[in-house]
RNA sequence: GUGCCCGUAGCUCAUCUGGAUAGAGCAUCAGCCUUCUAAGCUGAGGGUAACAGGUUCGAGUCCUGUCGGGCACGCCA
């Protein structure tokens, strides 16, 4: 808002000096250089040829003639920086945009217009949710809030497969079990599916009176079964409901996956090699050729991959984001070719991807190998029992999707006091507090006069809660939901910081109005980016 | 071996399309509760951004190479 009108401002002042380009405004790091800064003399000096203090000189003059009611001083530093400091009252008029807006405060149009698709979990009903799904939960969750807030409409989709071959397996198994045969027996298959719950699913099955033999019905009841585990998982883990669960096996029921080999030979890209059909990707990127249908017959995974992203096209996604573990990354580049050399005018870069890598887990000093077919590994449903979903979410989206992170169930127990997300609630709830001794209405608070504000600490944390708009919609632009945690973190320390070098509750009405409504802006905040985490935002601790 | 990703303080990680003196938390050390929630605050120490080159006014950020780690390289999904 403030951003938006200082950049046109700048922009203005660029064409009056006789000059073109896109300026950009940033936050100085070193707060004493002012409140923004922009480096367009810099990068305009080497085009005309100029010393950069020379250009940054002419677009001050121009500036300074043409002064901006919220702007108190324009200087040049270093290389030639144009640092622009604002005024009192333009630093602090974010309270009452925050006052007004509440919840909306944050909202903006960085994908407006756009119908995006987020494909997110995935998992297929053969156990329970890891903590890798977890990791995609919470970044998925967070990504379609976080996209919300931008002016699009966000889909959430969940696609699985309840028929291949690792449904077969998990049918067997089950069978095996329900019939006394144990992992590790001469009879237990190499690839079968190891863990406790399949014990479970199995004893489950017999009391319901059903038959091991019948196949269909051990598949359906597991399948079931598994699926209802999941959900009871992500409801818990607060992920809001997904919009469509996608079967693969529908792909093929209703016709796509023929339609689509059917439309991929006509295209030309496809041959026969030993008994099996290609698709030439290699004539879109990839590094090698990919078999679509076996020389045995059927087709390979990513033929009904292809059939489902068509859908996603044709269903309207203009715009399509798959959160996938870093192990499927070969895949993006076959889904992608098969896309093109259908021709129907699917985007190069169409769908996109946010990669995460697996979530390592430490537990008594040893790291827990993730493996459904070894049955040992952490689920879901155990780290928010042990550690709590707000903590959890806060963890698992708090740093970059395609870093390594190591989750250590003893620091995060004996530690659980002090998870960052607790930092960050307890301002919230700080704040409450200090509001309900207050007294005052939403309306007074609304009505304050913020010209009674002028503490430095006041102003750092005004300041940093008018980034909010611009950081969720950079979040947005780049699929960067770990830059919400952060944000929220440096929020709450500048409250602290507040807190501890300015009293609230002060004798002088005009004093404690403007500085309750600081306050009353700041736990909206946080709890407009606490929301977008989907982590709770507590009035009490 | 080939491709992609990663390497920043003792540990976990930020650094927003290349910008000013690389920042937080945890841990360590020293202080702050008769006053609105100490799950807090203030201060200190801690760095050749893996290494070596290159591009330019300027590189943690871009390029090349080396080393180290992860993932993927199947007519499995």
């Amino acid at each position: 808002m403030q951003k938006e009108q200082l950049s046109a401002w700048l922009a203005d002042g660029l064409v009056k000096a006789g000059l073109s380009g896109q300026p950009t405004l940033e936050r100085p790091k070193q707060a004493d250089h002012g409140d923004w800064a922009t480096n367009i003399a810099l990068q305009l000096a080497k085009p005309l040829g100029k010393n950069p203090r020379e250009v940054a000189t002419l677009i001050k003059s121009t500036l300074d003639a043409n002064p901006h009611p919220l702007v108190s001083e324009i200087s040049i530093a270093g290389p030639g920086f144009i640092n622009i400091r604002l005024n009192g009252a333009a630093k602090f008029a974010v309270v009452a945009d925050v006052l007004k807006l509440r919840d909306s405060f944050g909202n903006g149009t960085a994908r407006a217009g756009e119908n995006v698709m987020v494909e997110f979990v995935s998992a297929n009903p053969t156990g329970p949710l890891h903590t890798g799904h977890a990791r995609q939960a919470a970044l998925g969750d967070t990504l379609c809030n976080i996209l919300q807030t931008q002016g699009c409409k966000v889909h959430r989709e969940f696609y699985y497969n309840d028929a291949g071959n690792q449904i077969e397996n998990l049918t067997r198994s089950v069978q095996l079990r329900a019939r006394g045969i144990e992992p590790g027996s001469a009879d237990w298959p190499d690839d079968g599916y190891r863990g406790d719950y399949i014990l479970e699913l199995a004893q489950k099955f017999s009391s319901t009176g059903g038959s091991a033999d019948d196949a269909n019905a051990v598949r359906a009841f597991a399948v079931n079964a598994l699926r209802a585990e999941q959900d009871k998982d992500l409801t818990a883990f607060g992920v809001k409901k997904f919009d469509c669960y996608y079967l693969e096996s529908s792909l093929y029921t209703d016709g796509r996956v023929d339609k689509t080999v059917a439309a991929l030979n006509a295209s030309g890209h496809t041959f026969e090699h030993e008994g099996a059909l290609w698709l030439k990707t290699t004539d879109f990127g990839d590094d090698k050729d990919r078999v679509m249908r076996k020389g045995a017959g059927g087709y390979t995974y990513f033929v009904p991959d292809v059939a489902y992203h068509v859908t996603k096209w044709e269903r309207g996604f203009t715009s399509v984001v798959n959160i996938q573990g870093t192990d499927h990354h070969g895949t993006i580049s076959r889904v992608r070719a098969g896309l093109q050399a259908l021709d129907v005018g699917i985007p190069k870069g169409y769908p996109d991807y946010l990669l995460h890598s697996m979530v390592r887990v430490m537990k008594g000093g040893e790291e827990v190998k993730i493996s459904k077919r070894a049955g040992s590994y952490i689920t879901l449903g155990e780290l928010i029992e042990w550690v709590g979903k707000d903590a959890v979410r806060f963890f698992l989206v708090a740093r970059k999707a395609d870093s390594e992170f190591t989750f250590d169930i003893d620091l995060a127990l004996s530690q659980s006091e002090e998870n960052p997300v607790y930092y960050v609630q307890y301002a919230h709830a700080r704040i409450c507090s200090v509001l309900r001794d207050g007294g005052l209405t939403a309306d007074a608070l609304a009505a304050a006069d913020l010209s009674a504000l002028s503490h430095e600490k006041a102003e750092a944390l005004a300041t940093k809660l008018a980034d909010f708009p611009s950081l969720v919609a950079t979040a947005a632009r780049d699929l960067a939901p770990h830059m919400v945690p952060y944000y929220l973190r440096e929020v709450a320390a500048a409250f602290h910081t507040y807190y501890n070098a300015e009293r609230f509750l002060v004798d002088d009405p005009r004093d404690r109005a403007a500085r309750l409504a600081l306050a009353a802006a700041t736990a909206q905040v946080l709890k407009n980016g606490l929301g977008l985490l989907g982590v709770s935002a507590p009035e009490r601790m």
